[in-house]
DNA sequence: CTATAAAATATTGAATACAAAATACAACAG
DNA sequence: CTGTTGTATTTTGTATTCAATATTTTATAG
């Protein structure tokens, strides 16, 4: 144990990477109570790093805290999943934009090769390598805009971590002419161009994870 | 004290408007090193609340934290501010796209009202109260898109504090034609026209804000 | 059997204590 | 006078403690 955390700068990292991951991991699961007590036993420390902690995880929206009651794992309503769709919409059309206006043609050149391997009758397996190339390709465009406030955004909203949850994406054969055709706005230097059509692209998605939600969730937020 | 305390719901959130006002207020000036266990004994606490309200306030941004040497009052640098204008300006471009498709008559007709005093060339008094009806029109706005994921990171980062700093505004003679031109585009529900004009607009203020900031400050963010 | 009240248990809130680390400062060498 | 080392002091990091509050369980009445 002394060794894990040692390779971390301190405590503070370290138990933030864990119980990060094990909130994605879906080891707390959504609605979950936070024994801090039970959890900090877990962790192998005592309550008062952990609360730091949480406290952090609390203003990233991954925890929820609730005075005298504790903290909870953040249970995500649809309503919450598509402003975080709305506001990905805008950062990505930014970060577009300005990657429309200054990418170097090897850039260009890498998010094409990002989609290299696919086309639209792709076989199953080939399809969930698509889905890690679909993150790449968002992913690669924040770093290329390189907008650290959006980079914020993201990383402290958890913007990507949300979106990409299983079993809310589109199918491949819909989307990889939208992301061809992004490339192609980009590679063009149209900067509106490549806004437009990348707001139009995630505003289908969101549109996509209403509909899910509303086969999948009651009104109420509960499971059907 | 006890009574103060009490007021509030707890102790957490009647540390954290007393510590932020402190920032505000420059009674803790920026730079400076937050000794928790002094500002525990002038808040009349023990470090435990404190630290978990200097954790969140880090995730704010008005404090910085360095592992083993403490919380900082945080200084903010030209970057800084530049970035958080991009965001505004994203935030805004949400905001405003979604009060025109939605913005009933009379609430347009109240955003219309905010400026109805002013025009080009107004004296030197109405000139304040102008900024005023500036901050106003634009959290109106925010208001009227009602999108809860903006209001959270609007606060987290505390654009607007930061935004309406004095000394940063342009002169209404510039900004009064643009905020007519975007409640025109929202009347006529015309949404993406309203975004596109917004975030010229907010643009067009953090040139200046960047004009402004190479005047008065050096590379190293030190004051001229 | 259901609803309510009381008691027992679990959990959080906050102060305190102490070891580890950082900082300030004095003594000394060059 | 400048830089370096060692020592004293301050401050942070974390565990522990205990009171206040919330939750669960048990007991009791209807």
């Amino acid at each position: 144990m002394e060794n894990v955390i040692n390779n971390f700068e301190n405590l503070n990292t370290y138990l933030y990477k864990q119980i990060k991951d094990m909130v994605w991991e879906k080891k707390l699961m959504p609605g979950d109570k936070i024994i801090q007590e039970q959890l900090a036993a877990d962790l192998g420390v005592s309550r008062t790093p952990l609360i730091k902690v949480l406290e952090r995880l609390t203003s990233e929206r991954l925890i929820e805290y609730i005075p005298r009651r504790g903290y909870f794992v953040k249970r995500l309503t649809l309503e919450e999943m598509i402003e975080i769709f709305k506001v990905r919409e805008v950062l990505e059309g930014v970060a577009v934009k300005e990657v429309a206006d200054k990418a170097t043609d090897s850039q260009i050149e890498e998010l094409r090769g990002i989609f290299s391997k696919f086309d639209t009758d792709m076989c199953v397996e080939l399809k969930n390598e698509y889905i890690e190339a679909d993150q790449e390709f968002h992913s690669r465009l924040i770093e290329i805009a390189d907008i650290q406030l959006i980079e914020d955004i993201n990383e402290m909203f958890n913007i990507y971590r949300f979106s990409y949850q299983k079993g809310l994406m589109r199918d491949p054969s819909e989307t990889i002419d939208e992301h061809q055709g992004i490339i192609d706005k980009i590679e063009e230097h149209d900067s509106r161009g490549a806004q437009l059509l990348i707001m139009d692209h995630i505003e289908i998605s969101s549109n996509n994870i209403n509909k899910i939600f509303q086969e999948k969730y009651n009104q109420d937020g509960t499971l059907k």
